[in-house]
DNA sequence: TACCAGGTGACAG
DNA sequence: CTGTCACCTGGT
């Protein structure tokens, strides 16, 4: 009993293939494994509002729950859906068990600087290479090694040239400089207003609307930061040729964004 | 094998 | 200020 976590909901398969990460790992028989910052953990679905916590290479239980964003009332968001919407009904039905997971924030930058023009599978896989030859070990889970995403002052352009970023390396190598060179440049950003945040994130070479929302919304879990790529431009193009009006559900645009990002895309 | 992918900066007009 | 275009590389 002590290794559950009650959520509810929680949907693991959904959240793996929400695209707001990238290095879970499916091991089969619903169980996924799961870095986060310095640690990792193998969950396994167990319920529609349970995850059963297999192994965790740190025994917190809180981190994971915290992770997860316990504190959070999904439930609630969904029910104050307009009725009269019938396309962001079905979105948000769909998205029942999607969470905005609680990610490090300078993973999320670089990962989404690194998704730019890029597949999942690729986005993933530069990832991985990444942390394989910058990050530290973790330990290992049936015969996989798990290594942690590298630090600011751990990447440099030996590392990344090994990863497959093409025309990205000097976008993910000037930004890991920035944060290498202020220590507290992260505590900063935490203290912004989400406009502040987006402007400052944009400052960074490499980074413009999409990426810097994608890491407000992600990475600084700012729940009403409004992504919008081109899967998004062709959702809100088809089911809101008007527009969007972001000031309905303020403050959490993001999860209605994340909604009807991961409708849109099963629907093609 | 070609084609193209969860964008962005540089440059025209 | 809005529109076009090249860009590395690896999946499918």
């Amino acid at each position: 009993m002590d290794n559950i976590i009650k959520l509810d909901p929680i949907d693991l398969s959904k959240i793996a293939n929400s695209g707001q990460c990238f290095r879970w790992k499916p091991l089969g028989d619903g169980r996924f494994l799961i870095p986060a910052r310095d640690r990792f953990a193998v969950f396994s679905q167990r319920a529609e509002n349970e995850v059963d916590i297999l192994y965790s290479s740190i025994d917190d239980k809180a981190f994971w729950e915290d992770y997860l964003d316990r504190d959070f009332d999904y439930e609630k968001i969904r029910k104050s859906i307009d009725e009269n919407d019938g396309f962001l009904t079905a979105a948000a039905h769909a998205g029942k068990g999607l969470r905005i997971l609680r990610q490090d924030p300078f993973e999320a930058l670089i990962s989404f600087i690194i998704s730019q023009r890029k597949n999942i599978p690729a986005i993933s896989s530069c990832v991985e290479k990444l942390c394989r030859s910058a990050g530290e070990f973790l330990g290992s889970f049936e015969g996989e090694e798990v290594y942690s995403f590298p630090k600011p002052s751990a990447i440099n352009e030996d590392v990344l040239s090994g990863c497959s970023l093409g025309y990205r390396l000097p976008y993910v190598l000037s930004a890991a400089k920035v944060f290498s060179k202020n220590p507290g440049f992260l505590d900063k950003l935490s203290e912004m207003d989400d406009e502040e945040l987006l402007s400052a994130l944009q400052s960074f070479y490499g980074v413009g609307i999409k990426v810097a929302s994608c890491t407000a919304l992600f990475g600084f879990h700012r729940m009403n930061v409004f992504p919008v790529d081109v899967w998004m431009k062709r959702a809100l193009n088809e089911h809101y040729p008007t527009g969007f009006d972001l000031k309905k559900y303020a403050p959490n645009n993001g999860l209605i964004q994340q909604y009807i990002f991961e409708y849109y895309k099963t629907l093609t």
